[in-house]
DNA sequence: CTGTCACTGTGGTCTAACCACACAGTAATC
DNA sequence: GATTACTGTGTGGTTAGACCACAGTGACAG
């Protein structure tokens, strides 16, 4: 076994045991190197894995946001991943789109009425309604989808959609230039944002998973997903 | 912006512009030292994550294992990645089964008849009945479902299923010491998965859903799941 | 022809040093 | 006395250089 890897192995030990706790600040790498008596290069590296998990934070200097602390952003770290394995070739766009519409049709089904993420994507509507081009738009977009996802109280499906959302980020920017009209698109997603957020407040889970589905689908079709994946 | 991002940020230009394929050889690590005017630490740092990803592996020597080559197993990334998270209990274990009937009855419903994997699953079947104990049949269950996730042709969904199958595997086999009757508990079990591959070889994929939902569920109410989530 | 052995290039590890940063306490100044 | 400037200390970030174990390759001696 690697010496990194005994390093993650202790640090995942601690975590697990609730020695290190959420917002909990590792020992300094020196320290660490010589408590397991191997090198701080090796530390680092153990630390760099967790970095890129979203399970800790390193911050240079000292006080409030120095040292490393562990906190909990498994979204971005999985879309990272994912994002990785899109460039691979690995993992076609069209399947990552397609678990979007899974896992947001079951979030919007089961979508609680009254929770605060709830709120925050109708704050967010309002955001989109005064958005004035689309490099403004998308970003919001973005964030009401994944709140919409986390009303449904599952964290683990809230990480994952962040994470799908994230790993084709880019590539929706440039999906909308493909787009012939943004003026009508965009009214039209304004739209159906809104009867996805009334059906979901009429606690009508089935009608808001269809249109959920109908519209990311309707979305990826008018940009061309599928029949010119990779322009 | 840090060094080892740095070369992250060349690494995945490689993987995009397909300058680097799946199989590819990435430069030595002191050749891509020099290339990009950094430090060996700094490109360890990043092949490090790279090989947390998923995304290459790293062989000493030469030869056909050597070097640093481009893999694509997301799967086991993931799995990693959500067992930290799952230590540091900002992951429930109820959420993640919660999304495994999610992906594993919407997998289950589309399952492909005929496609390689459905016939590795049965394969898996016939195996786990001349499983001797508890330890030779839970890897091949795993196998199993993982096997009948991929018969439904979606690599995100598959990647996703093994990684919340990796990120509980050891919580599983823990849960199997909670059940009363571990015997009829296998038969039962046995008997289940081939009433789901039957279902879906008869292109039931409805009933299909169901049973795979029933089973996952099935079981980890059955070892206490929800009522001691951390014993 | 065969077995041995040095060579080469790979990642893995370690040491020791320096840097930039941010706060804490202290000293010099007004 | 209050304010300012300055070290001191501890953090992660980065680098250079060295050595190790490993696995093929090829030359060489038998």
């Amino acid at each position: 076994m690697r010496t990194h890897e005994l390093v993650l192995q202790w640090i995942e030990k601690q975590l697990s045991d609730g020695d290190l706790a959420l917002g909990g600040r590792l020992p300094g790498e020196r320290a660490m190197a010589e408590q397991l008596q191997v090198s701080r290069t090796s530390v680092r590296e153990a630390v760099r894995i967790l970095e890129a998990m979203g399970v800790v934070r390193a911050g240079v200097g000292s006080g409030k946001d120095a040292g490393t602390v562990v906190i909990a952003e498994p979204g971005s770290a999985l879309g990272s991943t994912l994002r990785l394995h899109v460039a691979t070739r690995h993992l076609p766009v069209a399947d990552i789109v397609e678990t979007r519409v899974l896992l947001e049709s079951w979030a919007a089904e089961r979508a609680k009425v009254g929770v605060p993420a709830l709120e925050e994507a109708a704050e967010l509507l309002d955001q989109m309604d005064a958005a004035p081009d689309i490099d403004t738009f998308l970003p919001l977009d973005a964030r009401f989808h994944v709140a919409l996802a986390r009303a449904a109280g599952n964290s683990v499906v809230s990480a994952m959609m962040a994470s799908l959302r994230g790993a084709i980020e880019n590539y929706a920017g440039e999906l909308t230039g493909n787009l012939p009209d943004w003026d009508t698109t965009c009214a039209r997603l304004r739209a159906e944002h809104r009867a996805i957020l009334t059906a979901v407040n009429n606690h009508d889970g089935g009608k808001a998973a269809e249109l959920v589905a109908a519209h990311i689908q309707g979305f990826y079709a008018e940009a061309g997903v599928g029949s010119n994946p990779t322009p």
